[in-house]
DNA sequence: AGCCATCAGTACGGTCTCGTACAAATCTCG
DNA sequence: CGAGATTTGTACGAGACCGTACTGATGGCT
């Protein structure tokens, strides 16, 4: 599919605003195209910009002084970008960039605090997100430390799907293996075993999900349905 | 030392508040003793009180279901329980429990919503403890998906030592291995680890920090300094 | 069409952690 | 003081994952 929907509500936040909320912020979103590995924040640098995506994915990742790296959240048009912002900080310790491309709006930080201060119901909205992200991170904390390699994956997938209206991600292993902190080797044996149960299809540089019901059962309670809720 | 500060500003958190602010607060303000394993908001059920702690630590643990458990988070005289709240929800998918007894200060979630509306500079104390909080589950998902045990534990030591101004820490091997995640003999063979390096002093049912320092470079970076910031 | 860069599959020994189990040490309480 | 319960030390083989490395497959580009 990897449709573009024109439609001004694809973001779930934006779409979940009233209509006086939603005028508040319209004057400064500015349409953005969002490349493959756009960074949207940068880890400690200040946050100039908040993303509300509508196509593609991205992922927060928190490194550790310098050598590990890992993702801890996985964003798409459920959510946005600079939760620091929203917050009330300027800068948070993890980055943020495009996984998978797609494009949104976005806006100031400036604008964005202005706005909030003027409309509770407006932050309201926000901060439900960012309890909702916080929960992810918890899970992600939770299966990274309980889980194996292949039942991650099919959690990691999972959202993945959630969060792009394509049963194919496009992606490569050695990719998948930075976001979950493991040898790319690890993640061509996990997603082989995955797709000799029959959930997914590999080609290269893309993994079909070809059973979601499948993949659900195969992350062994990895994975909890909706991260996405809209409260 | 395990002392009882009187002190009405032991709470990080109250202690930073304006003293308009804190008026606001004080008036439904309760003290509480802490017991052991007391539990101050329980998954997916409605919190009712928020509890500032003044002295012990507080685990948030994460669970799978039903079989998988893991402590996301420390919390200690720098904050707070009931973040949820704090983000205008009612109820979190994770367990806050008192691992160390204390006592502390505790306040209706209604009474709490109702000064933080009030007050836009209480709420921003409260959201600036919510990032930071939520800065440290992502340094616990990095640390479970990329740290061995020994530096996990380094790391919940220094932590938890951050929290409690007392260089003992009274807890079981089994406890911490609830925490982490791992098994309970594997804790006993890293704590062992750390002993013979001369950081800590083993005796039952007690850690004692004995060279902070050294605990630190032995967490080979998967502890970060100030995840207690008050900024 | 053919070259080159990227990506994916596989293998190896080594290390970490697992699940389980048992015995020694220590505390509690009658 | 002694019995029972809790906590801790240690062992074992099994499995997961690691770092590394090599080869083959694929796709982009000239």
């Amino acid at each position: 599919m990897t449709q573009t929907s024109p439609s001004p509500d694809r973001n779930l936040l934006l779409a979940s605003l009233s209509s006086a909320d939603l005028a508040l912020l319209q004057p400064d979103l500015d349409p953005v195209s969002l490349e493959l590995k756009q960074v949207l924040e940068s880890a400690n640098e200040p946050i100039t910009h908040n993303y509300f995506i509508d196509h593609g994915l991205a992922s927060v990742v928190a490194s550790n002084g310098n050598k590990r790296r890992i993702e801890v959240g996985l964003v798409g048009f459920e959510g946005m970008s600079g939760l620091a912002v929203v917050l009330g900080n300027d800068r948070s310790p993890n980055e943020n960039f495009m996984q998978v491309g797609g494009d949104g709006r976005r806006i100031s930080s400036d604008r964005l605090i202005a706005a909030m201060q003027k409309s509770p119901s407006l932050q309201r909205v926000l901060l439900n997100f960012v309890h909702s992200f916080m929960n992810q991170i918890s899970s992600t904390a939770l299966s990274n430390g309980t889980s194996s390699i292949e039942d991650r994956l099919a959690r990691w997938l999972l959202m993945a799907h959630d969060r792009l209206d394509d049963d194919a991600i496009p992606l490569t292993h050695e990719f998948l293996s930075l976001m979950l902190g493991v040898r790319r080797a690890g993640v061509t044996v996990a997603l082989n075993a995955l797709e000799r149960k029959g959930v997914i299809s590999l080609t290269r540089g893309q993994i079909l999900i070809t059973d979601r019901e499948g993949l659900k059962a195969g992350a062994n309670g990895a994975y909890h349905e909706p991260d996405i809720a809209v409260a």
